[in-house]
DNA sequence: CGGCATGCTTACCAAAAGGTATGTACCCGA
DNA sequence: TCGGGTACATACCTTTTGGTAAGCATGCCG
């Protein structure tokens, strides 16, 4: 979140999505609430730094819903919004273009 | 490009696209190929650097063409391949979702 | 009492991304 | 000879992003 103006909507869904990690994230929130453990699980490579800092971030930008159980040990469940199954729904196509394109992209040689 | 395995499609649609700037010049090529200063002006606020160094490494992951005139002043055009095209295609719905929501976008109060 | 589990939080650091400014090479027309 | 237009390249710096490691609060279980 750095602009206030978009050039265009994919401008300003970048933005929004923007970074290594949120999408994934929303990913793996696609079909039911999660804990933090578990996403932390779902979410390969992830750290648990940015794991809270990205859900943070969703949790004020109206993506994801944070509920608290007061219980020992701890339980925090993470959940879709309607905005971010919204977005979630518009990555859709994407994710299927990665799947289809996933040989090719992972031929391309890194200098 | 900095993995060799994705965990999803997502996942690798994300590393490609990465990025500020590669959807954006993705979509000013969406239509017709563009001429190096079309590009600039086409992206509002893309430094020259920026601008090289996207088409470069798109260009190296097969997402675009370089076409150069061997004319005076010199033009360079830039194009969509098939590759490219496909993953613009998969980035409509994105570019949809922000269009419907930029107002809420640029309502989050940024920090 | 001590260890474990959960869900964070903090400090510190490295790497990558991005920006500004300047320079290059070419030829044209004034 | 000078400036302008095209398409870059390069050096330098700041900001953002991401990673590691450690610590904290709570209460249960043995």
């Amino acid at each position: 979140m750095r602009k206030r103006t978009y050039s265009c909507g994919l401008d300003a869904a970048v933005d929004i999505v923007g970074g290594k990690w949120k999408a994934l994230i929303l990913w793996a929130l696609h079909h039911e609430p999660r804990r933090f453990g578990e996403l932390k699980r779902s979410v390969p490579g992830i750290s648990e730094k940015m794991l809270i800092q990205m859900l943070r971030e969703m949790e004020a930008h109206g993506l994801v819903h944070r509920e608290v159980y007061h219980q020992v040990p701890p339980k925090v469940e993470y959940s879709l919004t309607e905005f971010g199954q919204s977005l979630n729904t518009a990555l859709i196509p994407l994710g299927v273009w990665g799947e289809e394109n996933m040989r090719a992209i992972e031929a391309i040689p890194r200098d």
